[in-house]
DNA sequence: CAATCTCACTTGCATATTGCAAGTTAAATC
DNA sequence: GATTTAACTTGCAATATGCAAGTGAGATTG
């Protein structure tokens, strides 16, 4: 678990800032469930989720969380134009703050996506293992 | 639990959209920290908070919580300068979603408040808990 | 192997949001 | 009655967002 020093320009030292400041936009997160929730891995997979991106706050989108260590990147070795995006340990660790929003709307609004909100609320820990996991799979057999 | 219809500009229907929709700026959340772990209440509190929120954009932010059903306000009996806003149900039931994002930062970015991460961490569920009672107390105090 | 297509962007530009500083208004305090 | 305090609003410059069109490298097709 390495810690990076705050940056100079942080508004504060309370953690809720830091997440605020990393993931406060309208965007981030919708990205990181992509990733976590939908296996989503590139460009155009992001582009054409539900919410419409535009490419110009995608490419920005995917820079900052990469430079906040909370998504890497790397080439498909099996298409040269084809960048593979994917969750860091830290980005892989968002996934109870996603679980919480998700419930908290489900809980307030009128919201879709019933089963996964089923299976978030009856088995939550349940849920975040699994997601855990598929992405421990993912990564090893990155290093094998 | 009573839901709001979503309205009609919503992006998409997903939860999490819509947990982003009303909480994903670089204030909103710190607005509802400082409510539900310290206890402040009023627009100068607000404003005088670390993070040095500009004027314009505390009241514009208190007016989309309040709108959302997330906070609510009255004006204080015993000063009739006062606003006094404090948390719904609704916003209450954010804390899961504000201690996430307190202990995600604290286990990768160098940050402060120490005790407050180190009792998120001990015994999370226990401070939940603690919060929920002390709203509930004061709640209860408003109708009698 | 040249033309076309796909992918991950970048660029230009209009619009919207943010942030700062200075006002404003009503209510309290001196 | 004058000053202070609380909660804003207003004006304006800086920044961010969103849309449409373009670019360049690599893959595919005829």
């Amino acid at each position: 678990m390495q810690k990076k020093k705050a940056p100079p320009g942080r508004r504060s030292f309370c953690p809720l800032n830091a997440s605020v400041e990393m993931l406060g936009d309208r965007w981030s997160l919708l990205i990181l469930r992509d990733m976590m929730l939908r296996g989503y891995q590139t460009f155009n997979e992001f582009l054409h989720s539900d919410e419409k991106i535009a490419t110009n706050i995608l490419a920005d989108r995917l820079r900052r969380l990469e430079s906040y260590g909370i998504i890497s990147s790397r080439q498909d070795p099996a298409d040269g134009r084809k960048l593979i995006y994917s969750l860091t340990a830290k980005g892989i660790d968002l996934a109870p703050v996603i679980t919480e929003m998700v419930l908290w709307a489900a809980r307030h609004e009128e919201t879709g996506n019933q089963p996964l909100v089923r299976q978030m609320r009856t088995a939550k820990e349940q849920l975040l293992a699994d997601v855990r996991e598929r992405w421990e799979e993912k990564h090893s057999s990155l290093n094998s």
